[in-house]
DNA sequence: ACACAAATTGACAGCGCTGTCAATATATGT
DNA sequence: ACATATATTGACAGCGCTGTCAATTTGTGT
């Protein structure tokens, strides 16, 4: 059985091809009238588009490019539904891109994606949103995008949260617990996040009056690994922290490995906050306390506002989501002593 | 400037726009210096062919469709990016589709999505590789597709590791260390693989002359909370176990959670076993003990059979991939104590 | 009722490629 | 050298749709 094509619908609706593409297309200028009976012939034949014939002819694909680098893997999956759910509503597909490549090969190796896919515009997530040699070559050629990354200008769509307040929220309870040696292990700087994070933590301590201390700063890439080494490197100072502030969560759980080695308890040795609230937060014990970052929603947003620019609907814009601080056993002050199983 | 066409590329080669579409799609009977101007010619002018065009006049998308229900994150990444790899090379597109619908609902949900998308296979991942009405459907459109599911006959193609087996390895260290009572948390008898690793399970436990006490079996469906609920209806029993095997990580992070709250030591009072080895199974505290599935090379593997089917190469068939018993601290007999931080 | 503008509809070319099949070049056997 | 088989190449239609633009219908003001 051969399958539907417009022109069998354009027949049974007693219209032209044209007339249906129109509708399919939500174009303007058709008659009411003419509408319903052109939405029945397409009911009754079960007819849908096809795909190919579509971008070839209308020369776009209605394909929708993720391009992801070095994320973590619930990242990506929180961000990719949401972008899913937004382009399907819309007839939009997702076609996913790893960019594994050296930083420097990035934008080599996407515009061999672009011309190969014909995607009608992109979704970049960090740290490629922040790949400044990428950004420019978009923009060259004219593809839309969306940046899931803190704006640090008023250029371009970005989707983010407000990174520098969220992560001052998170200093917060930490502060509050009246922490004086607040560690902090730093993301790559490459993510935009992560210099905003960084910023945050040290006019957070300003604004409590308290000296910044470049040695209970350390580097990490976001890696568990990276987390638990930094940690240690903490740890080994003359006058090691009271609570580390790990740039995202899988840092954090590197902290808490480092931590229980050392034999410390937490929170009461040594109170922990992440950044982001994967899964694996409240899967640790103690739980982490950290910053939700709506991730799906972010995608959602993301996919958005690509499909408005596509359309032309609407021009870049900065879209500010809300976080939320979820505060855990990992800086609790009550409940003491559950941070590990009792003797 | 507009993007070059085959016809550009054979003009400047001087053969036909066909010879050249024979190079790019690697068909025979084309002298190997005709091939080499062609190349040539391609590279010169950077050319790529356009995806539409080439889906319309050839009746094929060059896309595979993902198919995903209730999966973890980490699971869907590493089979993603497998899949992608194997895909990339020779140049077909990934476009994923979460089927949110009641398990009821999915045959017509990916029938949509199938005319929708005019992709030229399916990769299926639990659950939804175990949906039988969805196979029959898939089977009777004749759209190909490989399953990311142990085999439980030897009908279609499917990749996986041996569960039996592999769920057998993970019995032996708590056998080993002399466990008696095990205790164990189920799947969603809806996946293929829960079934197995139940089925090992109990004949484990008969190889090794124990009695299999139906009062050391709980349900689960995967997720972390259902572990731990699981794991504190296991302790409230009349003679609760001295070891759990949890039907996956996750689950096996909540028998953690279960314990810790109750004040038990691990692996002191209480021995865990997880399967999967996703990220969190070595971010735990303590780190998990589990089988690791070679979740990329699934992926990688489902496509490159996938493939082959759809170029007639091959005949569907089933993968075994080799699966790894990772002993860490969560069923360690050595290093008692680590278990928690030290007072 | 008429001229004119605006809304609605349709005819048709062509997007860039592949399948078909015929044309030509080369190899093989006698 | 000739006939035949085989390998290589090319001409061309057409995949199913959308953009363009012209044709037709409807509405509006006088």
């Amino acid at each position: 059985m051969r399958n539907i094509r417009l022109e069998d619908v354009a027949q049974k609706a007693g219209v032209s091809m044209k007339t249906v593409s129109r509708v399919v297309n939500g174009e303007p200028n058709v008659r009411a009238s003419t509408q319903e009976k052109v939405l029945e012939a397409i009911k009754a034949m079960n007819y849908r588009p096809n795909a190919s014939a579509r971008s070839l002819a209308g020369n776009r694909s209605y394909l929708i490019g993720l391009l992801y680098g070095n994320v973590s893997p619930a990242y990506l999956f929180e961000v990719q539904n949401g972008a899913l759910k937004a382009g399907n509503m819309a007839h939009y597909g997702l076609v996913l891109h790893p960019c594994e490549t050296a930083e420097d090969d990035v934008p080599e190796d996407v515009r061999g994606f672009l011309k190969q896919s014909r995607v009608d515009g992109l979704i970049l997530t960090p740290p490629i949103s922040d790949n400044v040699r990428l950004l420019h070559q978009l923009d060259g050629e004219n593809i839309p995008y969306v940046r899931l990354s803190p704006m640090d200008s008023d250029v371009g769509s970005t989707v983010s949260i407000d990174e520098k307040q969220a992560a001052g929220a998170m200093m917060q309870p930490l502060l509050d617990l009246g922490h004086k040696r607040i560690g902090f292990i730093k993301g790559p700087m490459a993510h935009g996040a992560s210099r905003w994070r960084y910023e945050s933590y040290k006019s957070s301590l300003e604004d409590a009056g308290i000296r910044f201390d470049p040695a209970l700063v350390t580097d990490g890439d976001f890696s568990f690994d990276s987390g638990k080494a930094a940690a240690e490197k903490l740890f080994a100072g003359e006058n090691p922290p009271t609570a580390i502030f790990a740039c995202n969560d899988n840092m954090a759980a590197g902290v808490i490995h480092a931590a229980f080695e050392k034999g410390m308890k937490i929170p009461d040795d040594l109170s922990v906050a992440g950044f982001d609230d994967v899964p694996l937060a409240r899967q640790l014990w103690p739980s982490l306390t950290t910053i939700h970052q709506p991730m799906r929603g972010m995608g959602h947003m993301a996919m958005q506002q690509l499909l408005m620019m596509i359309r032309g609907e609407d021009n870049p814009e900065q879209s500010i989501l809300n976080y939320q601080l979820i505060v855990r056993a990992s800086t609790s002050s009550v409940g003491r002593g559950l941070s590990r199983p009792p003797a």
